[in-house]
DNA sequence: TGACTATATAACTATATAGTTATACTCTTT
DNA sequence: AAAGAGTATAACTATATAGTTATATAGTCA
């Protein structure tokens, strides 16, 4: 699908996405949930913010269809589960790497 | 690249862009540009707000290096130059869209 | 049931930013 | 040089949101 081809409708859950994924916090938690499934309290521990904080930011993730969870006894779990998350944000991390190495230098090194 | 590979300060490059791109307006203005180039001033008549308001989001998304500009004669020129930031649109309207349609329902048609 | 653990939510504060209005800058034309 | 056109910027207001603290909710075990 091209830009042309969104609708004003798509566009604007597109924009509610990003600014979800916006969030160096969240790219954080992203970033971990990408090497596996994890519960609140792991992940509050690996990310180093509060309790409520990380619920939070969970909360807007899977409201963005970024991540499922899934509760199993008194944890809650995350993951990305859709490719679809996967492909974006490989897409995001190779594509505007090569554009600000050949721009600004060697900052991704 | 992948999510792993990508250092903190690239992280926070990426969280700065994705920032800039989040928007509706600034959507607007990638989705026209995506078609050619435009002046300011016909940017302003097609996304229907005040030139100030354009001219302020033009220059966050050149900062972001997702436009470049060109001064010729009075007119100032933006366009997408680089093809990266035309697959990072594209692979995030196409995999979105998907993920949108899947759980959501056709709301993208 | 009561104590305990894991997670979510509510209320609040501080900060960031989208949009507006007014003004400055830059180039062109007479 | 002066006037006008095109664009950028400064100052301001209103709104959104990240993080904190305190509390609520849900599941487990004695």
């Amino acid at each position: 699908m091209t830009f042309d081809q969104v609708t004003p409708a798509l566009a604007g859950k597109i924009s509610e996405m990003l600014k979800v994924l916006a969030d160096p916090m969240r790219l954080k938690i992203m970033k971990l949930l990408h090497d596996g499934e994890f519960c609140v309290g792991d992940i509050v521990e690996k990310v180093g913010s509060s309790q409520a904080n990380v619920s939070k930011h969970l909360g807007l993730l899977a409201q963005a269809l970024l991540v499922r969870s899934e509760k199993r006894g008194m944890q809650v779990y995350y993951r990305i589960e859709d490719p679809e998350v996967s492909k974006i944000c490989e897409a995001i991390c190779t594509h505007y790497g090569k554009l600000v190495k050949k721009r600004l230098g060697a900052l991704a090194s």
